[in-house]
DNA sequence: TAAAAATACTCCATAGGTATTTTAT
DNA sequence: ATAAAATACCTATGGAGTATTTTTA
């Protein structure tokens, strides 16, 4: 379960407490916890430096969150773009009927 | 369960055949088919045309093929980044070793 | 001693397997 | 008639929750 270990350590890696993390995320503390170690396991690679107060990124912690936020970036753009190309054939049969009354309506959808 | 729908998405994309790509992923065939299922549904977009022999892809089909294999292609330079990131440290320390009897040896790992 | 992370355990959702049916050539 | 996908059903892995303990400043 990658992704989903990627999104908890992106938000991890931004509040840099688990517990906070855990409250954004609307799941309890001992499942960050767990999947933050687990990736680190995955990835043979301590991401953060545990403090009694909080968390303190690695150097691998730090190249790892900037490269998840480009990866969920373009994870998006992935999405929006098929939906945009499925929504494209929508709104061609569309048109036909809008262009009856509603000339330059460009409006989405 | 994203990334891995991506995952037997994409083989499925490389086969055309739902069987063949299981087989190619080692698990059996109703998984696949359940899991393009569920992906198309998530997205809300048809993926494959579904022929009597094999599959075809829609264009939205194509579309998530390419982008969804150059995502992987990115995650694996994460996880490669990363991993030579945590590697840097642990080749400062073999440097020393190394050098006192293989000058130029410039070998990964 | 207090704030936060880790551990122990239990439970449940869901991914996967086997067997079978459906579909289309 | 055959090749391939879909469906039905069952099982089991592992992700999440609650309660608790550990840690360190």
């Amino acid at each position: 379960m990658l992704f989903k270990q990627l999104l908890y350590f992106t938000t991890v890696a931004e509040t840099l407490n688990i517990s906070a993390a855990a409250n954004k995320l609307f799941v309890s503390q001992p499942p960050i916890s767990r999947q933050i170690m687990l990736l680190e396991k995955e990835l043979g690679v301590q991401l953060f430096i545990r403090k009694s107060r909080g968390l303190e990124l690695t150097d691998p912690g730090l190249i790892l969150y900037r490269q998840t936020k480009d990866l969920f970036a373009n994870l998006d753009a992935i999405a929006n773009n098929v939906k945009d190309q499925a929504a494209s054939f929508r709104g061609t049969l569309k048109l036909g009927s809008i262009y009856s009354g509603l000339p330059f309506f460009d409006k989405k959808n």
